[in-house]
DNA sequence: AAACAGCTACTTGTCAGGCAACTTGGTTAT
DNA sequence: ATAACCAAGTTGCCTGACAAGTAGCTGTTT
């Protein structure tokens, strides 16, 4: 009930942000790279060259040029010039999920995410501390009592897998499951916007919540795993994304 | 002329590349925002402003923000200004493994290739075409090859691991097992070149490689799942890397 | 003839200043 | 009161210039 009308939005950018010089350039020599144009550990010409080939100024073509050297595609030396790195030394891995319109690239993400839920949520079980479990447990009384005041409880069954997770001390596990879930939920949100449907759900939910806490309660990584994936395809069944076994 | 002195290695760049003034202030406003001091909607400082802050000239900052909004943290309009993004909108994910220097994070890495490639290794068996299971015994018939040359035959390794992964037809298991498995690669050549030791090991993987490949070839997904991750393990341990089941 | 030192042209890194496109909020006119 | 208008501010982009560093050429010396 914020009355806060007044505050125009500031990103009404749902989509439209219309691609500045230096995004379209950057797009342009990745392609080059990848297609192999640039091969690797070759030198590419000079900015200035780069500038006119292209037909844009020095600056975006080092802001463009910036970009790969940040993703880890080129690297450049002072005075000597800019090369395109080997891809095996580059340490940076990027994964761009902008345009995922069809339900194909969707599946692949969903795949993904119970790929790393699952694995985590088995060594969760394997190498559990009793504070782990507490938080746990407390996240899925959370859940419950959301239940019992008739709200959907989407933020505490969030809460609920984020403890699983972080209980294994991996930042990538977090990191990565974090970014995908969201990607997730936001592209149903965005989709159809019937979370009212799942409020009847919630209990549901909460039972496979509860047969993962037990595995993972009982030490018992094999039956956390499977817990999880069950949880994962319902979940995904639930929302009528079409995902085979 | 004198016959040209033979070309300078490109790259001595093992480590030492100084970091731009750009790459620093990147860095700073990347931890303003992520330590909340620039929050969530709000509209950060002019470039002006930034520029005087932080005394470097307005190139520098423009190009250091262009970089927070390739990352996806700041998304900017020209004539409004830039505003940084809500951590859900973000569609971007970027992993930098530049300092992996103790093991515990080599173990994460390790942790979570594990996930991927033995989660996609499960798929495969699930839902191979026999193109697939062809392919994967061709690569297979290949190492075994190797091994008669006497050669360590690591190239094929990758290429067995790599066909696995190619059969889920997910270009996210592929691209993030690839990243992965380069990096942990890379950090054993760097650590210890001894792999000289590895060849006499070679048909020891190739024994694993082949439950792996039985398993594909049977549909049997679990089975699959269980034949990847003790290969997965056993060349933790090969490796001399702690890594407790 | 070969090795060394120095020099010059070139390339990236950075800065300064300026104009165009666009947004925003206040002002003026109706 | 409402709508059109305007001006200040901000980002996007450009030109031009200098500093720092590299690589190859040249001439000298051994």
């Amino acid at each position: 009930m914020v009355a806060d009308k007044r505050r125009s939005e500031p990103s009404p950018n749902v989509i439209g942000r219309a691609p500045s010089l230096a995004d379209t350039l950057a797009l342009r020599l990745r392609d080059e790279i990848s297609s192999g144009r640039f091969k690797a550990g070759e030198r590419l010409p000079t900015e200035q060259q780069l500038a006119q080939t292209y037909g844009v100024s020095r600056p975006i073509v080092r802001e463009a040029v910036g970009r790969l050297k940040h993703d880890g595609l080129v690297s450049s030396r002072q005075g000597a010039g800019a090369f395109v790195a080997e891809p095996g030394a580059s340490t940076v891995f990027r994964l761009d999920i902008a345009n995922f319109s069809d339900k194909e690239e969707l599946r692949h993400i969903v795949e993904l995410l119970m790929a790393v839920e699952a694995s985590a949520t088995e060594r969760t079980a394997a190498r559990r501390s009793e504070a782990d479990l507490a938080t746990i447990r407390t996240r899925l009384d959370a859940m419950q009592a959301a239940i019992h005041r008739g709200e959907p409880g989407v933020d505490e069954d969030v809460a609920f897998h984020r403890a699983i997770i972080d209980a294994t001390g991996n930042p990538f596990f977090r990191d990565l499951s974090d970014f995908l879930d969201r990607r997730v939920r936001n592209f149903i949100r965005t989709a159809r916007a019937n979370s009212a449907r799942l409020t009847g759900m919630a209990q549901t939910v909460q039972g496979e919540h509860e047969a993962i806490f037990e595995a993972i309660a009982a030490r018992d990584p094999q039956a956390a795993r499977m817990a999880a994936e069950t949880h994962l395809k319902n979940a995904a069944k639930r929302l009528a994304i079409y995902l085979e076994s």
